[in-house]
DNA sequence: ACAAGTGTATTGCAAAACCAATACACGTGT
DNA sequence: ACACGTGTATTGGTTTTGCAATACACTTGT
């Protein structure tokens, strides 16, 4: 009988609050492909017991990435992951993630990055990028 | 005499905490060349009047401004602007960056783009990137 | 020496963030 | 009906954050 690794390691007040590492760890493992959209994310209980933390303090995590489309409550279920929405045209999109990486070339001019090194970082990342 | 235009503008808790919104504000002046480097940021109780907001909390501001290193404090003449500083080998300052543009990465996933799309939002984006 | 200009250490306090204990509502399966 | 599985509303308390009032140290210019 081999339990699946827990999903989430989690270290009360190191740093980041506990809901934020479990929202953070959450999305990772569903952008990482560790999480596929239909899986169910474990329990409330079942987290709260391995991470030693208060269940609620999972629900809460688990209501915000509700709140955000990450996943869907199926009552009686669980928490299961969701499809990306991909709502808005494809102009839009990449407009919503223009705004997200502009702060990023901000930072990028503050370093004294020359556009070359921008592109030789984006092209890493994109060697890594599951679509 | 005319007053140059209030550099700041702030508004009290409307999200942001006052001190944050006068550090990010302070350094998008500063990307965007509004002000350079050898420039000094207006007085603590200048901005403590205009802005009314306690002289103490744009200090506050102003110092952690200092220990980013963006600012440089003067005694008796007040914060002057950094010259970038450009501080770690190239490739620590490439890493520096991709861990401010990989949040927007996993934002991307979600929003269900494409490699391509991201490359045609990283283009547009060099284009307006004065180095 | 003095006045006027910098930024700031200290202290106190109010608000918000964070988390846990309890009791609960609801769905599933027998 | 009952037992067991979901997640959660409510409440209370502890900790951290955000901010301001005061008094202070220091530099410049007269």
């Amino acid at each position: 009988m081999s339990h699946p690794p827990e999903l989430f390691d989690i270290r009360p007040s190191a740093g980041p609050p506990i809901y934020r590492q479990l929202i953070d760890q959450a999305r990772a493992l569903i952008a990482g492909g560790r999480l596929k959209p239909g899986d169910y994310l474990p329990g409330v209980r079942r987290v709260a017991k391995t991470a030693d933390v208060n269940p609620m303090t999972v629900s809460k995590a688990y209501a915000q990435l509700e709140a955000d489309g990450v996943v869907e409550r199926v009552p009686g279920q669980g928490m299961r992951v969701q499809a990306p929405k991909h709502t808005g045209s494809a102009t839009q999109r990449r407009a919503q993630f223009r705004d997200a990486v502009q702060p990023a070339f901000h930072h990028a001019h503050q370093l004294g990055l020359s556009p070359d090194d921008i592109r030789r970082v984006i092209d890493a990342l994109l060697k890594d990028y599951q679509s």
